[in-house]
DNA sequence: TTGACATGCAATCATTTGGTTGCCTATTAT
DNA sequence: ATAATAGGCAACCAAATGATTGCATGTCAA
């Protein structure tokens, strides 16, 4: 879970991900097109996204496919997001509260 | 968005958030309770949840009462998290294709 | 087979991060 | 008044992070 939290961190990181939203299975060229980023740099991202099981690939000859995993992303919002919904309007009822009696 | 990801990135703070929600409006002293970090660590973290708006504060004499804002949390949820369950499946679908494929 | 292409590996570097220590200020209670 | 309490500020430090450069390896096509 940590892992995963830190690889959302990173704007470029996100971004990557967005891009194999809009097209799953790029290549790490295919990638790295447009991005103010050596081809080195997308690598390490890759990595970390990997290593968090948010992007699994395969090779395919001399390229590498990398596919979304999107599971991880769904349990942060099943496990972690929930449960401070949960609470959301009683957290924001007791500030208020809060916030008023300051001036007493 | 980014200030969310990266102050939801480190278990410390999230940690913080967790005790937040269970009790809020919490104390810096209180929040420092059995921790393994200093006070002004955990003053660190705290001032990073705030600049992020996922926690709020208000002074009360000398004590500072910290609050949960559950509401970046949420839109974490429905800005970004949503945008990729949709996809959820057809994602998942082409990853299976591609590795049936590599078999060929 | 040999050159071009796709990716991998390793060393290096600057910056950010998470944490500490020491001291200062403001507020409350005795 | 003064001691204890709650928190703030600033300097400093080690480790992690994001990125680069240079070179190596593996694969495909002419």
């Amino acid at each position: 879970m940590d892992e995963v939290f830190k690889a959302l961190a990173d704007a470029s990181r996100r971004s990557l991900l967005d891009r194999l939203h809009a097209r799953n299975g790029q290549t790490l060229n295919e990638l790295c097109e447009g991005l103010a980023m050596t081809r080195q740099a997308v690598t390490k991202h890759l990595a970390i996204l990997e290593e968090a099981n948010l992007v699994t690939t395969i090779r395919h000859g001399r390229e590498k496919l990398h596919f979304l995993n999107p599971v991880p992303i769904h349990q942060i919002g099943e496990r972690w997001i929930r449960k401070f919904e949960r609470g959301k309007l009683a957290a924001l009822g007791e500030l208020k509260r809060q916030l008023e009696k300051r001036d007493e």
